[in-house]
DNA sequence: TTTAAAACCCGCCAGT
DNA sequence: GTACTGGCGGGTTTTA
């Protein structure tokens, strides 16, 4: 199958700097209205009112039936249409204060990489941008073609986790980010069953304590982040083995194929064959 | 595919 | 009062 499969164009009332790069736009505003997919890229001046303008076309489009996506801080173009009024939204972690006291109304999670709403959909800092590119086309054209155009770009066709993980944590000090011990240990027993019991008692504090600790450290619950690093490994066992769907499941620590199907669907939408197939070098 | 048991997660709250 | 710990309940997810 080729494409195209879309006909971009960049839409703005005039020529626009961009650090060095000049971004000359092909249309005016008034184009947006008969665009199928509205993307609004990063807002630099976010403590300042968006152009009426460019609110009005964004609200036109999206009146006459566009899907609206925000990059970065362009959520405040679309929070500022009214747009995300009484909707789950995100932005980049950095500004979610200033996000929230400007758009109170805005259910604002600033823990995701990106909000799927439908026809809304925001994202995160910039290079959650090609996260959310990379999920619509998936909704628009299937896991398959998704994971191609991410591989083409060289990215992940999905990250996991949320933004938390990129926060700067105020004190990660090495004596005392002490989950850090823990998650060694278990990736060097990855195969074995783990449960959260183990992982605590060889941290040496209680379930409750090395759960919330390690949610601060990594931004992600104990279970959660197992799951993931079994996934990864099973993936690269895909792409680089020959070994058989429940050998490669055993082998990272699920206990069933099963299992691992179910977790590999459920992260990158594709099934184990499928995932070989698109990925496994040609032999 | 379905299902019951097990494990996990997280808000809440009392104790230090 | 504040910061942290850790047990509990029960809703959700995962496993077998």
């Amino acid at each position: 199958v080729t494409g195209p499969w879309y006909d971009l164009a960049l839409c703005g009332p005039k020529a626009v700097r961009a650090g060095r790069f000049l971004l000359e736009p092909d249309h005016g505003l008034d184009e947006l209205p008969r665009a199928d997919t509205v993307i609004v890229p990063g807002w630099a001046d976010i403590d300042q009112e968006p152009p009426a303008d460019l609110v009005d076309a964004v609200r036109a489009a999206h009146e006459a039936g566009a899907r609206v996506a925000s990059l970065c801080t362009g959520a405040f173009v679309l929070a500022a249409a009214g747009l995300l009024d009484g909707r789950r939204a995100t932005t980049h972690w950095h500004v979610s204060d200033l996000f929230r006291r400007m758009f109170p109304r805005v259910e604002l999670d600033p823990d995701v990489l990106f909000v799927d709403d439908g026809e809304i959909l925001t994202s995160a800092g910039a290079a959650s941008g090609i996260d959310i590119c990379l999920h619509i086309v998936r909704r628009d054209h299937g896991s398959e073609l998704a994971n191609r155009v991410a591989r083409r770009c060289v990215v992940p066709p999905l990250r996991e986790g949320g933004q938390a993980q990129y926060i700067e944590q105020p004190v990660p000090e090495p004596s005392t980010a002490s989950t850090a011990a823990t998650r060694d240990w278990a990736l060097a027993r990855l195969g074995d069953p783990l449960t959260l019991t183990d992982l605590a008692a060889h941290a040496g504090m209680s379930l409750r304590t090395f759960a919330r600790r390690f949610n601060d450290e990594v931004g992600l619950s104990p279970g959660r982040w197992i799951v993931q690093q079994r996934v990864a490994r099973a993936r690269h066992l895909l792409e680089a083995s020959d070994l058989s769907v429940d050998r490669i499941a055993g082998e990272v620590g699920f206990a069933t194929g099963a299992s691992l199907r179910q977790h590999l669907q459920a992260t990158i939408g594709v099934s184990p064959q499928t995932y070989r197939r698109t990925f496994q070098t040609t032999r």
